[in-house]
DNA sequence: ACAAATTTTTAGATTTGCCTAAATTTTAAT
DNA sequence: ATTAAAATTTAGGCAAATCTAAAAATTTGT
């Protein structure tokens, strides 16, 4: 049925990967934006391929890129719903700050122990977001995306609160925290500058100006959602 | 100064079991004694042996066995510490029971990060003694054994509590709860049977016969320390 | 003391995951 | 429709960690 548990450490993070390729974009995901991503050569993600292809949990055929199937579907979803719950972990347990807890994921999501994550999960009472905003999937791989909208893209004066970053890498997270910048802000937008695409926002009482590139990299829950 | 951060899981591992082979017995460690408790073949200890050697964390000359060196020891500790954390915490935290640690420990042991042991440690209150009643290291590595005696090997009516198990495979301890018998308890030496070496115990209250095999494999601590 | 048994090491092979360099296929441009 | 460029795969090799079989060193038994 699943021989999920005898997969490595290597193949695990192949598997994330793609699952991470396949959800932005509507092809199947391209060799060479695996081994960008994985920092890794083309050639070695080629020879990888082939072996989760005779495992089943790739559909592969040659130079026409690759997608997961159903089993690397669920598979991916069983990783990142460990990567997200160590996260939660760290930042409510162990005091992590949010840009300090990706790292150390990175190697705790490919701990084997299903009786391990599914204490984790009571531990910290099931949470549904990870501290970044992203969706923890269930134990069944069931999770819903949050109905969520990029900050730089809603109309003026759009009411709702900063549930999430589309970058989260050490150096954006650090940036928000320096100008005090976090998941649940109120923000209302002000005004937005066309020729730079720079926004006034006023967040949690405080008035700021924002770069486009921040902007579209927070995402904000509006109120009016149906 | 310490490249204990680039070691592979496997040195890792080798590191640790060269530690519990030399602390039992004043000799070095046998090539052979490494290969079967490693469940490997001595001509890969052969090879590993040489390969930490290089990296000066054993002391070996061809034929003569091996030892720790200063740094293979303070790398050794720096294992164990990690181990016997996370197993507290699976048993506090996460209500694993004491059978069920060590196996995802030997996992978690290997996770990289000062930090979150270190907070780890913290979240648990600094714990001095690990489920199975072994000391826990400190952050420096230091640690003391705890005065106990095999409870096969005091006198009659010596009183004491239990505080350790020898042998903490999970059949062991499964027997042992099955028995009531847990760390904390008191217990007090009724009767020693010369010809099979069983003994008579109260323990909590109750009276228990247990064969010898049992008896040396629990550690008491008695009150007479000086 | 010295042959036999045991332990340990060496030699050579295998598997996994990665690499470089060269060949092949697909895609883009004229 | 060809050709040029880009993407992908193949071929061949390397390092880590293991194995088997054979050689060397040590220990044991008489
Ligand atoms: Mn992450
Ligand atoms: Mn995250
Ligand atoms: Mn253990
Ligand atoms: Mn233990």
């Amino acid at each position: 049925m699943h021989k999920l548990y005898l997969m490595t450490r290597s193949e695990e993070n192949y598997i994330k990967t793609i699952f991470h390729l396949g959800r932005q974009g509507t092809q199947d995901v391209a060799t060479n934006a695996i081994a960008e991503l994985m920092e890794t050569k083309p050639s070695s993600v080629t020879d990888m391929i082939k072996k989760l292809s005779e495992k089943d949990l790739v559909n592969y055929k040659r130079y026409q890129g690759v997608s997961l199937t159903s089993l690397g579907n669920k598979t991916a979803l069983s990783i990142i719903r460990k990567h997200r719950l160590w996260e939660v972990f760290l930042v409510e347990k162990l005091d992590f700050s949010w840009d300090e807890v990706h790292e150390v994921a990175e190697q705790l999501e490919h701990i084997k122990s299903d009786k391990l994550i599914d204490s984790l999960d009571r531990l910290l009472a099931f949470p549904k977001f990870d501290p970044h905003g992203d969706p923890i999937p269930d134990k069944n791989g069931g999770f819903k995306e949050r109905d969520r909208d990029l900050l730089s893209e809603v109309p003026i004066r759009t009411v709702g609160v900063c549930v999430g970053v589309k970058d989260s890498s050490a150096t954006f997270l650090k940036f928000l925290d320096k100008n005090g910048i976090a998941l649940g802000n109120q923000i209302k937008v002000m005004e937005r500058e066309e020729f730079d695409g720079s926004l006034n926002i006023e967040i949690d009482g405080r008035n700021m100006q924002i770069s486009h590139v921040i902007a579209s990299n927070l995402y904000i829950k509006t109120n009016d959602g149906i």
